[in-house]
DNA sequence: GTCAATAGTTTGTCTAGACATAAGTACCTA
DNA sequence: TAGGTACTTATGTCTAGACAAACTATTGAC
């Protein structure tokens, strides 16, 4: 394996707003992504990279270690830095299905059976962390790609923390309109099984009865830990799978 | 809200090998999860805290930084550092279904059905990334979960990472045996779907025809971008979910 | 020739500061 | 009362260096 190594020359803007060591990050991040720097090429060692740069090594470790952190480079102690695969870059984890299917070209489309604010079943209730008997937004809703029927979705929200209609929720994804009234969605615990279509289910999804769906039921915190949604969806197996990519 | 704010006395042990700054995340985890620092409870500002404990800044600050990194704490410039979720700590994502059940007492067991050296399909050779006819190792194994059948799993390793026998696969999982070798999973990429019981599967499964199957394809890269595993595996969806944790 | 000691290279950890910037607060003025 | 200005506080960024530890390759002894 031809382990070269190259010089690196980066423009360096310190007038800039960008901290150092993010220019340097994003430059190196584009580059290795371009192919301009090849997978298995060696890095300069950092002294010489920080003095190349004209930057102290803890800011231009602090470049590395970001790209080492999505995976982009390994480092190993008295070895060096290496590139690694533009293979798998750490995909925006925290996405909606409508976000995912619009950027997948899908044209997807929410019909919404149901947006009522009540009292939930005890058990979404404990979820949500609120107490049984509060009053959130229920939330049905039929989601197709392409005109196909695609997912069947009952979400739960607190009404404290967003303003819910029909119109917008028909065009947006809910996850857009919560991002949009402030709420960072920051960690999700979400489980996802699978089981055979009631007779109800696969009617409204144009499925025989007895096909298998995918079941997911997810939790949303925000950065503060409060809990933000509550989601019970189904999907048909025929048409859909959940791609992840897992780090450790 | 409270947001108390507490003296921290942090002991550190300067001879010890472990890193300083990893000292006083372990304990502030520790403590973060035991709830003796409960949420909300806002950290002395950091020049203090270095101070008390006797570090310096920045050692002090990576501390705090692989805290916010697994959302235990959150900062905010100008505010401060605080407390939230015990809830979800990361889980440890890229374990096997082996680690998974032991680590919950499930007892698990393992009935290696087969295990050869020899060409896989052209389609798992891609996912290898080997050139088609390459031998590799192709197993397929039965797990159990407290004496119920629970999954059947197909994998296909290369040759060169390791030496499967059957006697330690039974007791092992495959995933331990690979990091016994030298192996350092470092990225997966999984697709997770669901389809009906063949009557195959479901004789080996103790479950009925058409019973719901959760299917799990998975490729595993190391810490190089070498592949080192493909999976496929059907789970019974009456007896298994995925559990996943996505931040953002 | 084989194995162990050693020297060299490179990343890992840590220190002690400096200045910048965002968020909140108090005050002052229109 | 409303609005903005100045001040305070705490995190964010950056520097310049020191020593430690892991890995590689070479050298030397038996």
């Amino acid at each position: 394996m031809p382990v070269t190594e190259t010089p690196l020359s980066i423009p360096i803007d310190r007038s800039s707003p960008v901290p150092l060591y993010f220019q340097v990050a994003q430059e190196l991040e584009r580059r290795i992504m371009a192919g301009e720097l090849a997978v298995g090429t060696k890095l300069e060692n950092e002294l010489v990279l920080a003095e190349r740069l004209g930057l102290s090594r803890p800011t231009l470790r602090r470049s590395i270690e970001y790209l080492v952190d999505r995976g982009l480079l390994v480092r190993k102690r008295g070895v060096g830095t290496q590139v690694v695969m533009p293979r798998v870059r750490r995909p925006l984890e925290l996405s909606s299905l409508y976000d995912d299917l619009s950027r997948a070209g899908e044209q997807p489309r929410t019909e919404v059976l149901r947006l009522a604010v009540e009292a939930p079943p005890d058990a979404i209730a404990t979820a949500l962390e609120v107490d049984p008997g509060t009053e959130v937004y229920v939330l049905e809703r039929l989601r197709y790609a392409r005109d196909e029927p695609l997912a069947l979705m009952h979400n739960y929200v607190p009404t404290t923390l967003v303003a819910l209609d029909e119109e917008r929720l028909a065009h947006q994804g809910l996850y857009q309109l919560l991002r949009a009234a402030g709420v960072t969605m920051k960690i999700a615990s979400q489980t996802i099984g699978a089981r055979n279509a009631t007779a109800a289910e696969a009617r409204v999804l144009g499925e025989s009865r007895g096909a298998p769906l995918l079941t997911m039921e997810r939790t949303v915190y925000d950065d503060v830990g409060r809990v933000v949604e509550v989601g019970s969806h189904v999907y048909r197996a025929s048409r859909y799978a959940f791609e992840l990519t897992l780090t450790d």
